[in-house]
DNA sequence: CCAATTTGTTGCCAATTGGCAAGATTCTTC
DNA sequence: GAAGAATCTTGCCAATTGGCAACAAATTGG
């Protein structure tokens, strides 16, 4: 019985529920995870650097966005608890990130680094299960964005945002949930008026 | 020295070009895939089946397809030679497929099951490489075409799509063309109007 | 607690895109 | 090669969304 932090504890359990494994194991592999603390607007990641870590988020709020040729700040993603956060093609391809992450609110939790992932992936095969699981459901959920974005009004989309992931109203501006809905922030007031007088 | 066919050999270029590894280990592995035909208009995966192969296009365009909430045909995604064609979440997670892909043009290709890549994963941190980078790369490919989708005009989208891939112009009609810029075969149509008198 | 900044709303108008239907064009298929 | 089907274009009008600017409201930082 090893005493494990709440961090990863709360690791042990999001690894066994994406890809079965023994809870020892998990544990083994929570392990290699380092503490990491984020106060309010700090970033994880910025534009330019090669994502170097592989973030579990246990709490707070994180918010990705990259800058569009005009350069306006389009939000990509939010991250909430219990995900992991890193930057796709960064990390793996070793390549300078075009994308900022930063916290929203201040954020705890625990990471490793590109050179500990590949260690773990290579002697642990469950491990690396759960990697492409994280992975998968990544692209699966962009997938799923990108079909909504192209085949429903804005309106349906923020209905849907509000409906599933309502904790995100609480800590983004409206700004940034609308460049995240692909619309500017004045449609997304109106949509909004819209909707309140019904 | 063996004697690869056409096939095989140009799926040894490409491993060994998405990730570095000895021409003979490609080889190896190209060995286990197994040759595929689909005359035009055959189905490589049907919605609500899974996704069990993993296929090398060697010749030949393909199409992915979804259906929206109502009943409109969504092109999803393109594929022309010398690349990698299967529907992630259902090949990686066994679950039915929510899109359909189809040859839009006869084509032959070579291809794998579920059960032999993971066999060829297991043993062969190479080709498990190989396997993250094609991942990996369609993850980034459909990020930016997110971004894309969201802060460029439908005009901006086609003319990038005509320059990069021209190709698709020539074997796809241009309905399942303005589905994939997300607009209707109206705008398209009126899109290369405007573009036309200039 | 107040000034300064950020964030959100609204009005006005323009640009983009969609919906529908008719007609023209191209392509299959027998 | 002709009939039928699929594809593409166009006109008309409506709906959605954006751009800009002013204002209001909320938040932040001394």
């Amino acid at each position: 019985m090893s005493s494990l932090s709440p961090e990863r504890s709360l690791l042990v359990d999001f690894i066994t529920e994406a890809y079965p494994m023994s809870v020892s194991l998990a544990s083994d592999i929570a392990g290699r995870f380092y503490p990491v603390r984020l106060s309010k607007g700090a970033f994880f990641l910025k534009e330019g650097t090669i994502c170097n870590e592989y973030l579990f988020l246990t709490d707070g709020f994180m918010r990705s966005y990259a800058f569009d040729p005009d350069g306006n700040d389009i939000t990509t993603g939010f991250h909430r608890r219990k995900q992991v956060v890193f930057e796709v093609s960064s990390f793996f391809h070793r390549i300078p990130s075009r994308e900022n992450i930063h916290a929203i609110t201040a954020c705890t939790g625990i990471a490793i680094t590109y050179t500990t992932l590949n260690e773990l992936f290579h002697t642990l095969p469950e491990f690396r299960e759960f990697g492409r699981s994280i992975l998968v459901g990544g692209f699966t959920n962009l997938k799923s964005r990108m079909l909504s974005t192209i085949t429903e009004t804005a309106e349906t989309r923020y209905l849907q945002l509000l409906k599933t992931n309502p904790d995100i109203f609480q800590h983004a501006p409206l700004r940034t949930i609308a460049s995240y809905l692909g619309i500017t922030d004045t449609s997304l007031s109106r949509i909004r008026k819209e909707i309140s007088g019904k």
